[in-house]
DNA sequence: GTCTATATCTTGATAGAC
DNA sequence: GTCTATCAAGATATAGAC
């Protein structure tokens, strides 16, 4: 079934630029993961910027689903901040993986301006989320010393990706962790 | 003389790897840069491992004497740490360059060991340092609410790191600066 | 120290058979 | 949809002349 190889293709080179970043993994890599040729990849994919624009599409799908998952399941701002920490702390797979945005920034140069867009994209709607987390923290009262939603949004979007980097670093979800106990104690 | 284009090859290649990540840039790229055939690279540094190494020593060397200059300048926990974030604001480049480190660790796997060790010895060096300016900041009570400075300080890094991150992405200092607003407004 | 020349491998991508 | 075969370009690296 088509819908079947281009979904393991999208699994592994997924996995294979939140290892090793979008420069570091060729067709090849994903021709061998998924037991077909590097040319039948082409058919899925005509280029490698359409196979980075595939991945992040889904990437960002996938995320917008899963806050809306924590909206649903928890109805305080401390309960959904605590969660959406969890999320990002699970997706680096204990420090072997990054976020797909975090490893595709570093190789900026070489993605297409559509790929760009999409980060761009992607960054707005988690902004807009934890915000709106922050907004319900100050109102409710659960998160402590709220201020200013906005400025707190902006300083834990930059927070979740920068403790992914530094625990990807040491390779140590404890480092993931430690760069979170300031905000996890205002909770 | 040697050391000239020795400097030079270092220049240009921090300059590459900062831009376009590790696996982004090449010997070819360097050569042009500093006007010698690629082959003669490897007189200097027989691989890009090899390369690599020397970039982080002279990176760590480099970051270590700033945050000298900065202990020499200033001696109050706020002005500390607010010199440290203009010291990183200006690593930026205006969105168009990561700190070594970033740009290093997204290509993890394909770093030597040597490499990676000297990333970790980095990240513990700031950390001391950082560590420091908040026990400073918590005694001269420079530094609103501070009541755990080694928590502080891993938080700090992080947020250091992943601002650079979303201010590349967006190519926006502006981003850097309002991932900055919460902290700043202690100070 | 830098050069030319070369080796060897990998890259993303295409053409055309099945 | 996947294959074989092939391509041109680019990568790191080495040998040996100057």
């Amino acid at each position: 079934m088509s819908t079947e190889t281009k979904t393991a293709l999208l699994d592994v080179a997924e996995h294979a630029a939140r290892a090793r970043g979008f420069d570091g993994f060729s067709y090849a890599d994903l021709a061998d993961a998924v037991g077909i040729r590097k040319a039948s990849i082409h058919y899925h994919f005509p280029t490698k910027a359409a196979l980075s624009e595939a991945l992040m599409d889904r990437y960002h799908a996938t995320l917008e689903t899963e806050c809306e998952k924590i909206e649903a399941e928890y109805d305080t701002g401390s309960a959904r901040l605590l969660a959406l920490i969890s999320l990002y702390r699970e997706a680096l797979n204990d420090g072997k993986t990054l976020c797909l945005c975090v490893s595709l920034i570093s190789s900026r140069e070489s993605l297409s301006n559509a790929v760009l867009e999409k980060i761009d994209a992607f960054h707005a709607m988690m902004l807009g989320r934890i915000q709106a987390i922050f907004d319900l923290g100050q109102e409710d009262k659960t998160i402590a010393g709220v201020t200013n939603p906005t400025a707190e949004a902006r300083a834990t979007l930059a927070l979740l990706e920068g403790a992914h980097l530094t625990a990807r670093a040491a390779e140590s979800i404890q480092t993931f962790d430690a760069a979170f106990e300031m905000l996890t104690s205002r909770c």
